[in-house]
DNA sequence: CTGTAGGTACGATACGTGTCATACCTAATG
DNA sequence: CATTAGGTATGACACGTATCGTACCTACAG
């Protein structure tokens, strides 16, 4: 486990306001669900998302979603895998994943 | 049905965002909180939670609470009562109350 | 009438947030 | 080596947010 001491530490129970605000982007959002959707042990790059957002943002936002205990992330050098933290979320806040999940989102204008 | 159209249509599903986003802030997470552990018709003024905040900083929380759908409010000439809107918020947002009233909340200094 | 209690609208303030550009890093490729 | 891809830190900016003070409203009590 290589997360540094800004991130949830293993075991403590995730922050509510901050996963709360975390969530509050929808671009945040986005990324959870998607992951929350994918086969349970997928690691997926910031950029694999596909977000018609700079880098810099990018990093902002897995950040703040790292820092809320919603997602790990391993470094690989030039690029990071992030994993959807779901035991601890399931355990933390029952029921959020699929709160999240099963709101419609409009598909965006091409 | 007395509401504005700023706030939420019965009948319409809760925003996700705009909901996750009025619970990020600590004082409206624990008015919602104790509207939920309350008796099914609680009704609440403002100024009954006792918060050490302004009423004015009362007045822009409840009208957060009350146009992201969480609450609904009846004027009542000099004060307003709050009531949950559990069964909208169970409709759209399924265990979000459980999450609230299960989060471990720091007591305040005396 | 005045005072109290419970509100709202408005403007102002300090801080937070989403975003970007820039410079830099790591790693891989040709 | 240069280029590409995937990142981070930093600073700047525009906007949003929580807060307050003020003036005003409604309703009630004396």
């Amino acid at each position: 486990m290589t997360m540094s001491d800004t991130d949830n530490a293993s075991g403590t129970p995730l922050e509510l306001g901050s996963v709360l605000s975390a969530l509050a982007d929808p671009l945040r959002r986005q990324v959870i669900r998607e992951l929350a959707q994918a086969p349970v042990a997928t690691e997926r790059t910031c950029a694999s998302f596909g977000f018609p957002v700079s880098k810099a943002t990018l990093t902002h936002h897995f950040r703040v979603l790292r820092e809320a205990g919603l997602i790990s992330q391993v470094d690989r050098g030039n690029s990071r895998a992030a994993r959807l933290r779901r035991e601890e979320i399931e355990c933390s806040l029952p029921g959020l994943l699929a709160i999240l999940v099963s709101e419609k989102v409009e598909p965006v204008d091409p």
